[in-house]
DNA sequence: CGACTTTGACCCGCGC
DNA sequence: GCGCGGGTCAAAGTCG
């Protein structure tokens, strides 16, 4: 009975759910209130024993609400029940409220998955035209494929928008002069005689050509969706790359894998040192990254991931790993791109670390680097995470001032005294300013980076959004999803080292 | 003492 | 062939 008056809200909110779960979607909601609950209860210890007694007692309550009911004579026990059912009422609109929120969240989630399948049902539309395509012009040119890739090259050339896709082109033209040779060699030769000197019908072949190349071009553009660049091809035997720009005051991104540095190099045309880290995970893995300021913006952290982990991720990698792994293969549904060939599955994502818009994960890719197809994909998480979480864009770096931000205190940890000073002393960058609070974090965390939560700010901003939880949590059902797909389950086996977690 | 970082040396590919 | 630059190695130093 006393237990009943001291009902907490916590219970009375998971028992309303529980009733009104009756479908898939519901439960859902109920998982993810009860994750709410549970974070709650972690944040007042207090009430946590109240709760587990609850808990205990779950299916008693409506046995106690009898029993209160039949002590209705004790005035001061009626006038708590009174207040106790009052209270209900205000958690059950609090519930409400929270489930609607909740339900917001989910909807935007189905919104985004059908705005996938649409994508992928076009790319797979647009394949097909191609095809056709190829065959139209195949069958009634004649030309050889030589003739025709020599004026596809030209229009490609001609409608090429800007310098920076150049290469882009380049690469999307060596493929499909493969693909041309491939499809067109059946029926090339025998009408060759009759198009020289047939100049009508060369115009002909240009225009229908250049049908093909808008065509192709509008192909490449299906991938570009807003803020999105990918570079078509990569050398086929080329390993995946996938870049993250990041704003990170620490020496690393806390990624939830362990590295270790094993080389240290001042790359031309960036003061700052470019460091190279190898997965030790698990021995013989792979996958490296290489770890360099942006010049433009020193508070921009660049971590090129390459190759793909032979093991496990750690859980905390693991869910990243698939919410960006999610998000690539949102974008990069062309078979030709080696990070969605296969060679990256969920859980293999060469770069275990994203956080990326669950509304709108395209807004987070692009290219960085158009003159190197090898840079692969770019995520721009650039903008300022002190800003409400997870406000990504892919615009580029805002301002800073250099001569009081501390962000650029790391090049004083670095370089203050000592050899590798002579990187910055023939540079226009500022002096870091005398050791502050930032310094102290940062120099704590410079030998630790594989250890200890790098950016407790940006962690914790973006791990209590709400989004980013969906995210996550929508990730982990595709990865349970696609766990029969793939060899590897879902890591769990890391070593009392790997403490390091991203969420 | 083991694990990790630092850093100069070395290797290799590429352009001239 | 030579020089340059990127990437890697490995000995020495550092840290817990």
């Amino acid at each position: 009975m006393g237990r009943s008056r001291e009902k907490p809200s916590k219970m009375e909110i998971d028992l309303s759910l529980k009733i009104d779960t009756d479908d898939e979607h519901n439960e859902e909601v109920d998982e993810r209130v009860k994750e709410d609950n549970e974070e709650e209860m972690a944040q007042t210890p207090d009430n946590n024993k109240e709760l587990e007694v609850h808990e205990a007692t779950a299916g008693e309550i409506e046995d106690d609400a009898s029993v209160v009911e039949t002590s209705l004579q004790d005035n001061t026990k009626a006038k708590e029940l009174s207040v106790l059912q009052m209270e209900m009422e205000s958690m059950k609109e609090e519930n409400k409220v929270l489930r609607k929120v909740v339900e917001q969240t989910m909807k935007d989630y189905y919104n985004l998955q059908m705005k996938f399948s649409a994508i992928q049902e076009n790319n797979k539309r647009k394949d097909h035209e191609i095809s056709l395509s190829l065959q139209d012009i195949a069958t009634t040119s004649g030309e050889g494929p030589s003739r025709i890739n020599e004026i596809f090259n030209k229009q490609i050339r001609q409608s090429a928008p800007s310098p920076p896709h150049t290469t882009d082109h380049d690469d999307s033209l060596s493929e499909s002069e493969l693909g041309l040779s491939l499809r067109l060699q059946p029926s090339t030769s025998h009408h060759k005689e009759s198009n020289v000197g047939n100049n009508n019908k060369e115009d002909k072949n240009d225009q229908q050509l250049a049908s093909f190349a808008s065509v192709q071009n509008k192909l490449q553009r299906t991938h570009e969706l807003p803020g999105i660049t990918t570079h078509a091809a990569f050398p086929p035997n080329r390993k995946a790359r996938v870049s993250v720009r990041a704003r990170c005051e620490a020496a690393t991104m806390n990624d939830g894998c362990q590295w270790r540095k094993y080389g240290q190099k001042i790359a031309k045309g960036n003061p700052c040192p470019r460091a190279y880290y190898r997965c030790t995970v698990a021995p013989g893995c792979p996958v490296r990254k290489q770890v360099q300021r942006c010049i433009d913006d020193m508070s921009i952290l660049i971590t090129t991931y390459e190759g793909t982990h032979n093991h496990p991720l750690p859980v905390g990698a693991t869910a990243m790993a698939s919410t960006a792994s999610a998000a690539a293969s949102f974008m990069l549904l062309d078979s030709s791109n080696p990070i969605s060939d296969g060679t990256s599955s969920f859980t293999q994502a060469p770069f275990p670390y994203n956080t990326f818009n669950p509304l709108n994960p395209a807004s987070n890719f692009r290219s960085i680097s158009p003159s190197d197809p090898s840079k692969g994909i770019v995520l721009d998480l650039t903008s300022n995470l002190t800003e409400p979480p997870i406000r990504f864009s892919t615009g580029s770096s805002s301002n800073i001032n250099t001569t009081t931000d501390p962000r650029f205190s790391w090049m004083q940890n670095k370089y203050q005294g000592g050899g590798g000073a002579s990187a910055m002393n023939n540079n226009n960058f500022h002096k870091p300013r005398a050791l502050d609070i930032h310094d102290r974090i940062w120099k704590g965390e410079e030998n630790n980076n594989n250890n200890k939560p790098i950016d407790h700010d940006n962690v914790s901003a973006i791990a209590s959004d709400p989004k980013f939880r969906v995210a996550v949590a929508a990730a982990i059902t595709s990865l349970m999803n696609k766990e029969s797909h793939t060899t590897h389950p879902i890591g769990t086996s890391f070593g009392p080292r790997s403490s390091q977690n991203g969420s």
